[in-house]
Order: structure tokens, then sequence, then C-alpha cells
DNA sequence: TTTCGTATACATGTATACATAAATCAGGAC
DNA sequence: GTCCTGATTTATGTATACATGTATACGAAA
């Protein structure tokens, strides 16, 4: 197990949910767990700190990142900010190629959804909405806020099914995508993305 | 020297360029530098790279980041988006002691204006039109996209003197901002990144 | 001349061992 | 019973040494 791989396990453990936020990640737990010395964990969680992930407080190790409803509700904010402009962007830029990629991207998640990984196939979906954009560093803060949402829902909100809600969005954005028309666009998906906040913060209030 | 205190150092080198965009950063070469072993320089290292300041390649070291026009432009795209967004929020939730905290920064940052380190004062210019926004993840980012910008200023653009303008658009903004008009502001903030940019990028025509 | 393969040098990646700082807990004073 | 103090334990931080991988230079073949 080298650093990099070590990164994308334990990446993979905190989306879904198997690390929950606020837990600690201690350097020795981990080396024996992936069967190296310290070096290459620290290396790793270097790699999920600079990712959001995990936050290391020098001299007091390292804990998965656990934000305050307050907190989430900027994240829920930015994501707005940002995916509506990305959208907006890439739907006044995007050809006929980028209307077929949506729509294959959005057929391909309505059969993962509800199916465990399912995730994969909505930022699938959405990263084609936004890829038209050309817009690669904005691309990459979305999937980081979206990720540290994900986080949260994963440890919070196991059992949510709004899948029949959220495949009517994505097909309503699809289509103002491909007719062109930004505005539509972005709206429904501004909505989308409060949706998806109100459920979290409401599961929060727990 | 610890491992935070090396980062810093060379996050300062790097904002100041004393170490250019797509130097390479060996960690023999730093660890002779600061005298310690090359583990701290490794952690300090991942650090600058969370920052997006440097990007280590697995294998082939690491370089202080060096981005294209194409990027840059992008950068500022989206500084415009978050400062903007930042400062119209700020504007509408300010209070007497929000205005006051902007002016005196703004009289600071006169006073800083063409000195060497003026950059401190012009940042804490902005952070205090953000901080009402009470959005500290949105003001991360901004922090992050501007170190960002100035790294390449620094490196390619020492001798630029636009100081009297602004200073204008400083005041400009902070009236709007005193005043609660927050379209005023946000649209002067946007001239103002936008100058910044077409300074930097015309200087890398070169 | 160009291109591929190989050998050498060099930088990075990791393991082990030690130093240091933080957290914990026992003991005692108030 | 509560709070402070100090020793113990534990975890993190760093140095040294070794292993692994990459870049470069040289030479041979097409």
């Amino acid at each position: 197990m080298t650093a990099p791989q070590i990164a994308t396990t334990l990446r993979a453990d905190i989306l879904a949910g198997r690390i929950t936020p606020g837990e600690a990640l201690q350097q020795e737990d981990l080396a024996a767990r992936f069967g190296v010395s310290r070096i290459p964990v620290r290396d790793a969680l270097q790699q999920l700190a600079a990712a959001r992930l995990v936050e290391v407080v020098p001299g007091r190790g390292a804990r998965v990142v656990r934000l305050t409803r307050d907190e989430l509700a900027e994240v829920f904010e930015l994501r707005r900010l940002l995916e509506c402009n990305a959208l907006r962007r890439a739907t006044t830029r995007a050809k006929a190629a980028d209307h077929e990629a949506v729509d294959h991207a959005r057929q391909q998640s309505d059969l993962e959804a509800g199916r465990p990984g399912w995730q994969a196939g909505d930022w699938a979906f959405h990263a084609a909405l936004y890829a038209a954009a050309n817009h690669p560093r904005q691309i990459a803060m979305i999937a980081e806020l979206r990720d540290t949402c994900q986080m949260h829902i994963a440890a919070y909100d196991r059992l949510s099914d709004d899948t029949p809600r959220w495949l009517a969005d994505h097909q309503a954005i699809s289509a103002a995508f491909c007719a062109g028309d930004a505005d539509a666009a972005a709206s429904r998906l501004a909505k989308h993305i409060m949706a998806a906040r109100d459920r979290l913060l409401t599961l929060l209030a727990d």
C-alpha cells in the first residue's frame, strides 16, 4: 500500500460514511491497518487535508472534518453560486456533442439510481453539465464542496430516498440545458441544490 | 525550524516572488537550507500543496504552481464571482461597526500603498469588506485565489504602479458599502478585479 | 541522423529508531 | 468534593538509513 492508495482508500471510506465526521484518525492504527509505517500514512492524511476531508492539528493528530449546521449551510450556498454559474456558462457554450454527453450521463445515472454507489453516476451527470463551461478549477472547487456534503449525508442520512424527485430534477435541468435556456437550467439547479440542503439540515436537527 | 514554520517561510517566498512559478522545489536543498531532515520539508510541501501554491507529482517532486493565461483568466473569473457575491451579502448585513472597520482598513491600506508589503494592507481592506458576510469558508476560498494571483503578479509584474487608480477604486467601493448600496459596491468591485486581470494578462503576453 | 536500449546518477518513497509534546491519571491541598 | 500539580502514558514530530523509482547520458542499431 502506497501513500496515494491509502489516501484513496480513506477518501472512499469517508465519503461512504464508514469513517464518520469527527472521528480521530490515529497514525499508528492506520499504519497497522494498511501494513505500512506511519510515514506514508502521514502523507495520505496531508493529501486528505488538501481535499478538506480531514483537518490536521499540529501535535494533536488528524480528525475527519465535521461541519456545524451553519458551516454546511454556507457550503450549500457556495455550491449554488458556483454550480449555477458553471451551468449558465456551460449552457451558453454547449455544442451538440455536449448535449449528447449530458443526456447519456443522465440516462446512465437513472439506471444507477437507488443502487449503492449511485453518487458516482449523479456526479458524472453534474460534471457533464459543467464540462462545457471549460473551467476546470471551478469544477474542482465544486467537487470539493460536494464531497464535503456527501461526507455528512453518508453519515447522517443513510436512508434517504428522494430518488423520484431527483430524477425529475435531472430531467428538467437536462432539458433546459439542451434547449440552451440558461436561466431555466440555473433556476432548476438552484432548487435542486436547495432541496438537498433542506433535507440534510432537517435531518441534522436531531 | 518546524514543518509549519518552513511552510510559512516558503509561502512568503512564493508570494513575494523570491521563488517563481514553475520552479522545482527539491527536498534535499530545502532540508539543507532550513537545517532539518527531509521529513518536515515533505510535510511543509504537502501543506503548500493544500493551499494550491505548489503541486507535488508522486515520484517527481514538487514545483511551484505555474498557471497558463487561460487558467489565470479562470481564477480572476472565480474571484469576481466569489468576491462580488461576498460583498453583496456583506453590504446588506453590515452594521455601523462594520462600516467603521472597513473605513479604518481603507485608511490603513492608503498609508501602506506603494510601500513594500502593501499587499497585506490591501487584503486587510478586502477582508474587512467581506467580513460581514459571515462566510468564513468563502473568504478562505477567496484568499486562496488571491494568493494564486499574487504569486504570478509578484513574478511577472514587479514594477506595476497603478496605486492611484487602486486607491480611487477602494474609495468608491468603501463608500458604496457604507451607504448600503450592494449593487454599486459589487459593480465597482467587479471593475476593480477585471482591471487587475487585464494588467496581469497583458504583462503575461511577453 | 535518429531512435531505442541500457547503465549510471540522483531524487523521492519508506522503514526503523529516537525525541518531543500532548493527554491521562494519580495524588494531595484546599 | 473540587481543583491543582506532577508523573506516566501515549501519540505525534523528526533524524537517519535504506529501497525504489525516475531522469539523464551514453552507446548501439536501424
